[in-house]
DNA sequence: GGTTAATACATAAGAGAATTATGCATAAGA
DNA sequence: TCTTATGCATAATTCTCTTATGTATTAACC
């Protein structure tokens, strides 16, 4: 598991890029997604997550579809189009920030 | 400018690694160094550098020389032996957390 | 000679983003 | 049957940084 706080500010380029990879994902199914691509080393907490999930809806960023499944509720989120020229932002923003670091660390990254 | 919630849990890798590229410090010199470095995109903060200084002087990782220039005193930094060690491992962890990072957004880093 | 910007340190109050804790409920596996 | 996994949600707390404030010296401009 990686130091936490590298993690922080990373929450919603991460959620919007998987989800944009994957079209349609609800909650839990975002956290394995994470969980599997980063070798265990980034695990999601609902604490975080839900809230975050949330706020996105809230801003436009987000569209959810419940669906039942046996007596169980799934709340699955996709990209609207907003959300679409977010997540282009997000990781522009994040490689630009590691190039960036590259340079004041003195050291390749990637 | 970054968005500065990517630089949080930064702080400390960046200060450190200077350090330990120009041997002794001041803190106004290192947000100079630090800016020039990312051109412009990386501005410290009094309110966050000076209460990080103190810290790692505090936990042995800074040792701190004073000189007066002037009338103008000046509070040199440099890295102690185990000083050393953690920025090592500090770096390190940047580097895994950006190749973490890379496999998560499915995007090439650096 | 006077004003502004830069240099140089320091700390306190407040904001923001996450962790931790808690709560509820169903389904699967041992 | 009991534990683990699945699935959502929110509140309290913690941590880190920004913003604001304070003090003081030096250089640059006009």
């Amino acid at each position: 598991m990686h130091s936490p706080e590298l993690l922080k500010g990373t929450l919603q380029t991460i959620v919007l890029k998987v989800l944009k990879d994957q079209g349609r994902m609800y909650g839990y199914e975002i956290t394995q997604r994470v969980k599997d691509l980063s070798d265990d080393r980034i695990l999601l907490t609902e604490g975080a997550l839900y809230p975050t999930l949330h706020k996105l809806e809230a801003e436009g960023m987000l569209r959810t579809e419940t669906e039942t499944i046996g007596k169980r509720v799934r709340k699955y989120y996709s990209l609207t189009p907003q959300g679409r020229s977010l997540v282009k932002e997000r990781v522009s923003e994040f490689i630009a920030f590691i190039k960036t670091m590259g340079n004041v660390l003195q050291v390749e990254l990637g």
